[in-house]
DNA sequence: GCGACAG
DNA sequence: ATCTTGTCGC
């Protein structure tokens, strides 16, 4: 497992935080559909905190696209780099984040966010945000509507519905990848298409709601934390 | 001003 | 995010 550093330049308040998501939005790529589902690599990333040492644990795991194994995974350990600020993720994530993938032995590929992308109060959530800065493709699927909302949703999985602002801007989509059950909510990153970030959130979702990826992500950055700091 | 609010 | 067992249901 290796350690993650938070950059000297890092922002250390809400302001400042908001002034780099303004500098750095305009960077998003949008007119690429990205990588196809199915063939190459697809890497779930996320994190785990343990707020009462300071500490954030992030995993980074690579599949096959094709046949969901698991091709290499990475860990990095780290201080927490930000307070939770709804809107400011990137900044409490992103340092672990980065370092674990840098920790792979392969390249990434489509890079999957625990979170959401464009669909962010200034359009640019965690997922467009780690795509600038590591100028690889990724989107994101986030498990709530955050401020968002949308139609009602038919109940086969597949089905999907615009994620709508409160402007009616249309910043992602409600998908159903089980049937009957709540929906997930996919928004590009970098480098992918909308219909491209829906295609692969449905082909890592054979057996579960959420993808592969952030489920063997999600495990992985826990039991990295439990390792370093076993339970009292 | 107050509440809501990805993880 | 995190604290947490059993339990109802497909």
């Amino acid at each position: 497992m290796i350690t993650a550093q938070v950059p000297a330049d890092w922002p250390t308040t809400e302001g400042e935080a908001r002034a780099v998501q303004d500098a750095l939005r305009g960077r998003v790529v949008r007119d690429e559909s990205g990588p196809p589902p199915g063939t190459g690599h697809v890497t779930g990333v996320d994190v785990a905190y343990d707020d009462d040492r300071d500490l954030v644990a992030a995993a980074a795991v690579v599949l096959d696209a094709a046949t969901l194994t698991v091709v290499a995974e990475a860990t990095a350990v780290g201080r927490v780099a930000f307070p939770y600020v709804p809107g400011l993720l990137a900044f409490r994530e992103l340092p672990a984040v980065r370092a674990a993938l840098d920790a792979l032995p392969c390249p990434p590929g489509l890079v999957i966010c625990d979170g959401y992308g464009l669909a962010h109060p200034r359009r640019f959530g965690l997922a467009g945000h780690l795509g600038v800065l590591t100028g690889l493709p990724t989107m994101g699927v986030a498990k709530n509507p955050f401020t968002f909302t949308h139609p009602t949703l038919a109940p086969a999985r597949g089905s999907t519905a615009p994620l709508l602002a409160e402007d009616a801007e249309e910043v992602g989509a409600a998908l159903r990848t089980r049937s009957e059950v709540k929906p997930v909510y996919v928004s590009v990153g970098h480098r992918v298409s909308l219909e491209n970030a829906i295609a692969h959130t449905l082909a890592l979702t054979p057996q579960y709601r959420l993808p592969e990826t952030t489920r063997r992500a999600d495990s992985l950055c826990r039991r990295a934390l439990r390792t370093l700091s076993p339970p009292a």
